[in-house]
DNA sequence: GCGACAG
DNA sequence: ATCTTGTCGC
């Protein structure tokens, strides 16, 4: 059981060369591991009401479900919740948290913090990162799981903004990239059907030895013709989710769309919020 | 020197 | 990320 550290938060005022050490601290205080107490087959895309009672099937034959644990789980899911930006002008970012429970919307949240650094990559932590610690602690809930537009695992150092954030708030996360920064797929990753997923792991430009499994190239959705179709998803731990775990949290919260909803509905919130800036 | 690079 | 026209498919 490990503890914030709200000592390695990302300062935007540091060198390159701080910034990256302190990448290199989060990754080692980062665990890339299961480590939490919410169940993840209770942790879906669709309300309650809306899905079909898979469990039915199995509890008829088997035990009828009458623990507390299936009563917890039933009566108090776990939160996940999505964080995306968005830019005002060219000088303000806008941080925006939407967290659901059981397929519904319960709080959303967003910031507006000054941008103090240029986009670099590999060091993205730095510059949205103040605006997603801000617009974390307007919400009043607390998150049993945090889903990031961005790497965790899959970056030069192990540290993408998915780890650094959950590791200073000690929070388990996920990293969800729409492209790959670093790492290589060991297959073809071109016209997977959904469901499927391919392993990325770390190459020469990545801090780790080489093949290890820095997570997975995950699709949620594809098309049903073969002309065109769609790329998958970069999954990977953030902080205390192991990257199958990670990948199926992905997959299991991915409904109608290629991106889980959580974040889906964070990236269209933090456009919409931008309305009632300034 | 060149390439490659989340959002 | 943001700026935007055009195009494919249900």
């Amino acid at each position: 059981m490990s503890d914030p550290r709200p000592d390695l938060a990302p300062e935007p005022g540091l060198s390159r060369d701080d910034m990256e050490a302190l990448q290199s601290e989060i990754a080692d205080a980062a665990v890339f591991a299961d480590d939490f107490s919410f169940d993840v087959d209770a942790v879906t895309s669709s309300r309650r009401d809306d899905r079909q009672s898979t469990q039915t099937t199995l509890s008829e034959s088997s035990t009828p479900a009458t623990s507390s644990d299936d009563d917890q789980t039933l009566e108090n899911p776990p939160i996940v919740a999505g964080v995306d930006q968005s830019f005002l002008g060219d000088d303000r970012a806008l941080s925006a948290v939407v967290a659901m429970q059981a397929g519904e919307v319960i709080e959303r949240v967003h910031a507006v913090t000054p941008l103090e650094i240029p986009y670099v990559p590999g060091l993205l932590a730095f510059r949205e990162g103040g605006p997603i610690l801000a617009a974390l602690e307007e919400l009043s809930i607390d998150p049993d799981l945090l889903l990031f537009d961005g790497s965790g695992r899959i970056h030069f150092r192990q540290a993408g903004i998915a780890t650094h954030i959950g590791v200073v708030r000690d929070v388990p996360s996920v990293g969800v990239a729409k492209s790959l920064l670093c790492g290589e797929p060991i297959a073809d990753t071109e016209g997977l059907a959904a469901g499927e997923r391919v392993p990325i792991e770390a190459d020469s430009s990545v801090d780790a030895s080489a093949g290890t499994l820095l997570g997975y190239a995950v699709q949620t959705r594809q098309y049903d013709s073969p002309d065109r179709h769609i790329n998958p998803l970069y999954v990977s731990p953030g902080h205390r989710v192991g990257p199958e775990t990670a990948a199926a949290l992905v997959q299991a919260l991915a409904s109608t769309y290629k991106l889980p909803e959580p974040v889906r509905l964070a990236d269209s919130y933090a456009e919409e919020a931008k309305g009632l800036v300034d």
